[in-house]
RNA sequence: GGAGAGAUGGCUGAGUUGGUCGAAGGCGCUCGACUGGAAAUCGAGUAGGCGGGCCUAUACUCGUCUCGUGGGUUCGAAUCCCACUCUCUCCGCCA
């Protein structure tokens, strides 16, 4: 959620992010609501000052056994007045904040402007997608016909975009989340979560899920409570309605979880495979900074996702996201895309984003700053960010696509040997 | 699921015959004094939100709200009433 008081005082600039976005809102409305809330709340509050300066003049009189009827005739009827005013208030109040609710985050000046991902931006392409002396197969047809995929029985117990997976491809899947979460938590100094998975509708508001995307979630009835579309929710909100010490900041997390996505909206795209997927597993990474080093941080959490690339021998490119293209929440994005052979296509396995103060000051997560200075300063939001490191599914996919032998057998890379206990699925 | 107890500031803990209580005391923390330095000791300070004023301001100042949340009674509520949420204890069930 955007500051009421920067949309206030610059309303020129959070218009010009909206037409960046392509979208609709109309800040008017919101502006006029505002105008109004405050002086009515500046009506209201006077009347109380009064009240509250004839309230203690009875107590005072009443203690001294003397009469105050003149006194508490007025303060009677400045209640009233004031219940009046102050429904007003309240009324002007929700109507703000539920706008506030829906108004997305302001693009950073660095992100590319367009109007949807035509506009995204390659920043740079890493490693050579290798080279086969035979056509290559998507990752359906050679996890099936290793017997380590199984789609039917996956439609069978729960239903479409549920995928079975067996033998060595289980423990391969296994694998690569405990490859990364150790790289994350040895190497880059990320301190593990383990959260639940399922969230209460102010965590799912607090990062943003909440109200506007909630058809993509899935919905518990009986206890209100939703299956998190990601690590992100839990984790971010961790510290919600807290103020965080300074110098615990920077906070790193790294999260692995399921992932549940309705991906209503979504019918027809990716159908086959792996790729888009009701439940999908995810090691994640979560940032907590400073306003000033946070696109710093995003720099290096972008780094250290790719790094599970690189270790593992893909080809990859990084992009950002242009401003059409940016998600609700996020100032700045970049994508991590895989090369797929199967789809002779670079895939987006990672979303690194910055969200600014907006999560922060929507979840209310703020920290004490505590420069040099003696005096203790006011409270200020933190930045939030993360990105997947990455989305487990979708490695797997890549790594039966790249790894993949003209016999119909897939290479494990060397990096994941030590965690699965075999070099090879299928062949010899 | 059944029975009971409770929710106060960073922590702990007073306050429940309604009145000057945003709230004693202690701990912690910050600054200062003392010290060669530190400890101890002494002094001062130490919640957050919203809004107004000031040219902008997280600086200053004024006002208002907040003692789990939301309502109610009253001239006035941390204190009384109602609903809800959460926590703890005991019993039951359970990976």
């Amino acid at each position: 959620m955007l500051d009421l008081k920067f949309i206030r005082n610059h309303p020129e600039a959070v218009k010009e992010a909206l037409s960046k976005r392509n979208n609709p809102f109309d800040l008017g409305e919101l502006l006029a609501w505002d105008e109004a809330y405050r002086s009515r709340l500046v009506e209201s509050e006077g009347l109380k000052s009064r009240r509250n300066t004839l309230s203690e003049e009875i107590g005072r009189l009443k203690s001294q056994k003397q009469e105050a009827v003149s006194q508490m005739q007025e303060v009677k009827e400045i209640s009233v007045r004031a219940k009046e005013i102050d429904q007003d208030v309240a009324d002007l109040e929700q109507r703000i904040s539920r706008a506030l609710l829906v108004i997305p985050n302001v693009p950073h000046e660095s992100v590319p402007v367009g109007s949807d991902e035509g506009a995204n931006l390659v920043v740079r392409v890493e490693g050579e997608p290798p080279k086969f002396d035979f056509e290559p197969r998507n990752h359906w047809e050679i996890g099936e016909a290793l017997d380590i995929l199984d789609f039917a029985r996956g439609v069978k117990i729960a239903g479409a975009r549920f995928t079975v997976l067996k033998g060595k491809g289980a423990q391969l899947e296994r694998a690569i989340t405990n490859f990364m979460l150790d790289l994350h938590t040895r190497e880059q100094d990320y301190t593990e979560i383990f959260p639940p998975f399922l969230v209460n509708r102010a965590t799912m508001t607090g990062t943003g899920q909440l109200p506007k995307f909630e058809e993509d979630l899935f919905h518990c009835d009986r206890e209100d409570l939703f299956l998190i579309p990601t690590a992100e929710v839990p984790v971010t909100n961790l510290y919600r309605d807290e103020i965080l010490p300074g110098e615990v900041l920077p906070i790193l997390h790294t999260a692995y979880t399921a992932c549940f996505r309705a991906e209503a909206g979504a019918a027809g795209r990716d159908t086959r495979g792996l790729i888009r997927q009701h439940q999908f597993n995810k090691v994640e990474l979560v940032k907590f900074t400073t306003p000033e080093s946070s696109y710093m941080e995003l720099e290096r959490l972008t780094d250290d996702a790719e790094e599970v690339l690189r270790r593992l021998g893909l080809a990859y490119q990084v992009v950002a996201l242009s401003t059409g293209d940016l998600g609700f929440s996020a100032a700045k994005t970049y994508d991590l895309e895989v090369w797929l052979p199967g789809a002779n296509t670079y895939r987006e396995i990672s979303s690194c984003s910055n969200f600014e103060d907006f999560q922060a000051r929507r979840a209310n997560i703020r920290y004490r700053p505590r420069p040099e200075g003696t005096r203790s300063a006011r409270p200020q939001f933190v930045h939030t960010l993360n990105g997947s490191g990455l989305a487990v599914g979708r490695t797997l996919v890549a790594i039966l696509e790249n790894y993949q032998q003209a016999d119909g057998s897939v290479i494990v890379p060397e990096a994941l040997r030590p965690y699965c206990g075999f070099d090879r699925i299928g062949g010899g």
